[in-house]
Order: C-alpha cells, then sequence, then structure tokens
DNA sequence: ACTAAAATGGACCGGCAGGTCCAGAAAAAG
DNA sequence: CTTTTTCTGGACCTGCCGGTCCATTTTAGT
C-alpha cells in the first residue's frame, strides 16, 4: 500500500520530472536529474516506479495530458458565444506562446508512443476530450442558431484540433505563433460562415 | 576532398540513418545501427561526419525535408485548379496515411530542434517554402477569379501548412487519418468559400 | 609505377545512465 | 512496546553507445 507520505513523494517526482522534462527535453532528462531536482533517491524512485524510466514518463505523459484541458479552463467548458470562442482561443494562443518551445506532451508521445500503446492511449483520450468539449460548443452554437444546422460537428472540431495541433507543432520548431494564430482564426472564420480574413 | 565512391559511402550513410529513423525512432537508433544498415564501419561514420551523432543527424533531417516537397510535387507546384488541389490533398493524405506512425522530421525536430539552431534553420526553410508554394496557388487562383480575391493568400497558407502539421501529429499518436483529411477538407471549404461540409 | 590522399575496418576506450541491493529510519498495525 | 510494513539513502554494478585511433586497402594524380 502506500502512505499519505509516501504518496505525497510519488506526486513530488511526477511534478519534479514533468518540469524537468519541460525546461530540458526527455532525451536530456535522466533519472538522477529527476532525484536531484525532487530531493529523492533512486532508490525511493525505484520503489514508487517499479517499471523504471518508462513508466515515470507515462505517469508524467497523464500529469501533462491533464494540464492541458485544466489550463484552457473555463473558457473550453462554456463554448457558448462568439467572444467565449475568442477568449480561448487567445487563451490557447498565450499558452502555447508561453511554453515556447516546449511541448512536453508532444514529445513524450514521439519518444513514447512508438514503443508504448499505453502511450497512445494517453494521447488518444486527451485528443478526445478535447474534441468532444469543441463538439459539444459547436452543436450548442448550432442549437442557438449561431453556427449553421448543416455543419458536421464532429468533422469540423477534429479540424480545429488538427489546427491548434499544427500550429503548436511549428511553434515549437520556429518559435513564432504566426501559425498557430492563423490556423485558429481561420478555422474561427469557417465556423462563423465567413469566407474571407 | 571526396572522391566518387566516397561521395556514394556518404550518401548511404544519409539514406540508411534515415531509413533505420522512420523504422525505429531517434532516440532507438545508434551509430552501430546505421553502420550495421549501411554495411559500413565507425571510421567511415566518423570520416563524413567529424562531428559526429549530431552532424549525421543534421543531415538525414535536410534529406527527409526535401523528401516532404519532392513526395508532394508535381501537384504542389501547379495548384492552378480544384482538381489540382483535390489532386494535391489526396497526395498528402495517401503518404502519410502509409508512413503511419513515423514522421522522421518531426521526430528529429523535437530531439535536435532544442539545442541546435542549425536543426530549426532546416524545418524554417521547409516550412517557409511549403507555404510559399501554397500561398502562390492561392494568389494564381484568385487572379482567374476561382479564390476570392480579397482573401489574405498568406495567412491562408499559413493555416493550410498548419493543418496538415497537426493533422500529421494526431495520425501520428493515434494511428487515424480522420483528422488529418478533416483539417485538410475544411481548410480547401473555406478556400472554396463554402461554409459547411 | 610511385606517391599522396582518401577510404575502410574494427579494436578499443571512457563515461554515463538505468537499474540493483541492502541497510537503516519512519510509520502503521496490533 | 513489538512487529511488520513502508519509506529512504546511496553505494555499486553493468551494458551500452558515442567517440578515438591506427593499420590496411583502395583510388587519384602525374
Amino acid at each position: 500500500m502506500l502512505t499519505t507520505k509516501g504518496a505525497a513523494t510519488r506526486q513530488r517526482i511526477i511534478d519534479g520530472a514533468a518540469a524537468e522534462i519541460r525546461n530540458r527535453g526527455v532525451a536530456a532528462t535522466t533519472l538522477e536529474d529527476v532525484c536531484r531536482r525532487t530531493a529523492t533517491s533512486k532508490g525511493q524512485l525505484f520503489h514508487y516506479f517499479p517499471d523504471g524510466k518508462e513508466q515515470l514518463l507515462l505517469a508524467v505523459a497523464d500529469h501533462e495530458a491533464e494540464r492541458v484541458l485544466a489550463d484552457q479552463q473555463p473558457h473550453l467548458g462554456a463554448l457558448t458565444s462568439w467572444s467565449a470562442w475568442q477568449d480561448w482561443r487567445d487563451v490557447v494562443v498565450r499558452r502555447y506562446r508561453a511554453q515556447g518551445v516546449h511541448c512536453p506532451l508532444g514529445v513524450l508521445i514521439t519518444e513514447l508512443g512508438r514503443s508504448t500503446p499505453a502511450a497512445r492511449a494517453v494521447t488518444g483520450r486527451l485528443i478526445e476530450q478535447w474534441q468532444g468539449a469543441l463538439r459539444a460548443g459547436i452543436t450548442g452554437m448550432q442549437h442557438t442558431g449561431r453556427i449553421a444546422g448543416e455543419l458536421d460537428a464532429d468533422r469540423t472540431a477534429a479540424a480545429l484540433v488538427a489546427a491548434v495541433q499544427g500550429g503548436v507543432a511549428v511553434l515549437m520548431s520556429t518559435g513564432r505563433s504566426t501559425h498557430l494564430e492563423a490556423a485558429l482564426d481561420t478555422a474561427l472564420l469557417f465556423l462563423q460562415g465567413k469566407h474571407t480574413n
């Protein structure tokens, strides 16, 4: 079992590892780095994550996935007006611009996804939830007549997720948020039924 | 200098490394793997890439960047009709669906981009060229009146690049091409001035 | 043919990072 | 208070992988 203290330590390790990875990347982060930052020892690390690095990384990925959605709230959960959509857009842009070159989740996935199906499950869930929230926003707007009813909500939500994802990808490799903004704005224009920018 | 044979070997190493990375990822690819696959030795590897792994990876990234654009030709260079755009879309989808979970360039960047500015330059150039080709296609269609003249060609091209990029990102972590298709199709609908799907 | 330069093969090294082990402290259980 | 479980610290091991070195072979140049 796990005592209160134990659970706290375990969490401290996850948080520390996440922070370390955010700053220096997965490849450059060693278990010893994590130990140093979290004031723990190898013994503890393997006590809480018997399967070693892979298990820890998976826990970090899970942790980061939650963060991604949490950071978009409360806007993502209440996309009931155009201004709410705009606020959401702004939050997304601001968040990723601040994060700059470091996308912990993306990096984790490219590193883990290939080997373990468990890692892919984490991303899968995240995308599904994300897309679901956007779809809910779209159908809500359709019910109040602000978005055309013929529009395929799920498909458009998927495109929106891809737009953000792609914008972030470009941001990660160029450091510029122009593409993220262009992608989001263009997608929102489409939602609004406009066709110029 | 470099003899014909030498140049061939050098190229063989790059090709082999690229293939190896496509199959198993950067992290899992060792110099010895590359040697084995290309039937070369450490001596040769460091003979042609004195700065070691980093230099090799950079060369691979460059190689892959060229491939990305080449694979989209001739369509990408002649986006002069809606059917040409559609063909381009199909090629992109087919290419990445075939590639599946493996995006060599993306992985290389997330691995190198952080450390070396040279790696970021490679992606930067690729994105710029890509976006340029799309922009040219858009302005061309504007001149023949098939796309509204008020539309911001550069910004929309940027959104298009992000759409592909994002779709591929999702494809990489889920294995499904639905998002890529949704993103591309939605973007094309926007270009056509339609607002439903 | 002779020489210089380039190409090749592979033995070897050194450090590092993931993982093991165990002994002792702290908590929980009774 | 005793016993059992959990937690903690860190010394240690080991395999791997990037990188070095040099002896040998091949090619280019004249």
